[in-house]
RNA sequence: GGGUCGUUAGCUCAGUCGGUAGAGCAGUUGGCUUUUAACCAAUUGGUCCGGAGUUCGAGUCUCCGACGACCCA
């Protein structure tokens, strides 16, 4: 931090005794190996009591960060914890070598120690190592929060999330269960035989969603680079090339506003299937999505802040249209089907609307405002104007709509797919559209991207593809209210 | 972008009507041989987010700003 907390007194006492144990030899000791955690000793001997113990004395080596310190007279306890939980130390002073057990007394709540010692449990029984030997391994410097409180402030959370890390079993779990969402959602399609890829995070043609990008320069080729907003562009290249199922699990940049859904820079999986179609997709992510609320809450009733969803019935399915007709019943079709009277409606609903938006678009506005925050129960939209849609296939039956679907629960959007726009022509059109949108002003518009086209040109097979927001299915799974809950260092303003 | 609320000791929080800044934990000192937020005694520790204003006097009232939380757009 800055030199003030530097010099604060609770520090310079430590730095004090730092500088003590510097001068008795190596103040950062590297060779204390341990041979198990505390997990796994509960684990393995959480139900044995110590006629188990005197029968068969087992020797222990633990390390990790002293949280709780009990010192009573000539013996105290110690809540050591380590990667997989915490088990507590008995430290007596006649156990361990001449003068340990004072210098023991000095250390600090927050220290790394190594201990090693037999089992045994205590007469509250209590899981315990008996030491008879212990070792500072690392001097901790600050103090920790307030041992029972921990730490509460939301900034400090997030902006110090080691100390959160350290304090939170709550935050832990919640970034365990990140970690495992993303490995479950990698088994389940490298087992449907998807090749997982990486391509540009720089790209020279930000494209593949309506976003606004980061611009960064490249000095050595003197031009501007933009961090990519999607990464759909280049996997369908890949499907072009021939590797007819691939996906990336990444980053993308969106350099807009920030919210309790939204964060700069957040992680995608997108995947994209050669010979398959949207209605593919939707089926390919019920089955992803129940499976892996099974996987990681053991159960397909998911609780979200008071709410509870079921993953275990089959999800809703209508389209853009339907739903709002289902949720403005004073509305009826031929208002939405009329641009005048549709921008009246919008008008009335107090929707700010540009000369330059279509129909599709004023739908999608009127959908937004009126029936998005209200798809609680989870549910597939479909039938997405081609206007809101410039890299979606045209529907056969309704060339004004594509065969596009978008997945909410809880009143939050988590998924967009489609099958994919694979007649290059119609793709250069719609190129063409976004770059006047561009040029009128809208600084979201796609590019024209050529060599896109060209890939398009030399072939792409019926295809379908599909990004999950990976951040929202985390909130989601793990019952948190904000994204910044579920990134371990979400972007904050600066301190000053 | 707009609104509401918040910011006080390392942490968690009190602070009445505007009258010299409080507690618990942590720290320090002492006591204590099975504790569970251990306990007992003593004790250190403050840029009350920053700035300006009103006032004899501001943590407290007013305005501006910073950061955060929530709601709205």
């Amino acid at each position: 931090m800055n030199d003030k907390t530097d010099e604060h007194r609770l520090i310079a006492e430590r730095r004090d005794k730092l500088n003590k144990i510097r001068e008795q030899g190596i103040a950062f000791p590297n060779d204390f190996k341990r041979n198990t955690v505390a997990g796994e000793l509960h684990a393995e001997y959480g139900d044995k009591d110590n006629d188990f113990f005197d029968a068969n004395p087992v020797r222990v080596k633990v390390a990790g960060r002293m949280m709780l310190r009990r010192v009573m007279g000539k013996n105290s306890f110690v809540k050591l914890q380590d990667m997989s939980g915490q088990i507590q130390l008995f430290v007596s002073r006649d156990a361990l070598p001449e003068g340990l057990y004072a210098d023991f007394k000095g250390w600090d709540i927050g220290d790394i120690l190594g201990a090693e010692g037999l089992l045994f449990v205590t007469k509250t029984g209590e899981l315990s190592v008996k030491l008879d030997a212990l070792q500072l391994l690392t001097k901790s410097l600050r103090p920790l929060p307030d041992k029972y409180h921990g730490l509460t402030d939301t900034e400090s959370r997030y902006r110090q999330r080691y100390v959160d890390l350290i304090m939170s079993d709550v935050t832990r779990k919640t970034f365990k269960m990140r970690t495992d969402i993303i490995q479950y959602v990698r088994d389940f399609l490298n087992q449907r035989d998807y090749l997982e890829v990486e391509t540009p995070m720089m790209q020279v043609i930000p494209g593949g969603a309506t976003a606004r990008p980061f611009i960064t320069f490249h000095h050595a080729l003197d031009m501007d680079l933009f961090l990519r907003v999607a990464p759909e562009l280049y996997l369908k290249r890949l499907v072009v090339g021939g590797f007819e199922r691939v996906y990336e699990i990444n980053r993308n940049f969106r350099n807009e506003g920030l919210s309790t859904r939204h964060n700069p820079e957040f992680t995608m999986v997108e995947f994209y299937q050669a010979y398959a179609d949207y209605n593919d997709l939707m089926d390919l992510t019920e089955e992803l999505l129940r499976g892996l609320a099974v996987d990681v809450i053991g159960s397909t009733t998911i609780s979200y802040q008071g709410e509870s969803y079921d993953f275990g019935k089959p999800f809703a399915r209508m389209t853009v249209k339907e739903s709002i007709l289902q949720f403005n019943p004073d509305l009826n079709e031929a208002q939405l089907d009329d641009l005048d009277q549709a921008r009246q409606v919008a008008d009335q609903l107090g929707i700010p609307l540009k000369d330059s938006y279509g129909l599709g678009k004023v739908q999608i506005e009127i959908f937004e405002k009126t029936v998005e925050h209200r798809l609680m129960d989870p549910t597939f939209i479909t039938a997405y104007p081609t206007e809101v849609s410039p890299l979606a296939r045209r529907n056969d039956q309704d060339p004004f709509v594509t065969d596009r679907f978008e997945f909410f629960v809880g009143g939050r959007e988590i998924a967009n797919g489609f099958s994919e726009l694979n007649d290059a022509e119609d793709q250069a059109d719609r190129f063409r559209k976004q770059v006047q949108e561009k040029e009128a002003g809208d600084d979201e518009a796609m590019h024209f991207d050529e060599d896109y086209i060209c890939a398009l040109e030399h072939g792409l097979p019926p295809t379908a593809g599909e990004g999950i927001g990976i951040d929202r299915l985390v909130m989601l799974l793990t019952d948190s209210p904000s994204i910044r809950d579920v990134l371990l260092f979400p972007h904050m303003r600066k301190e000053d």
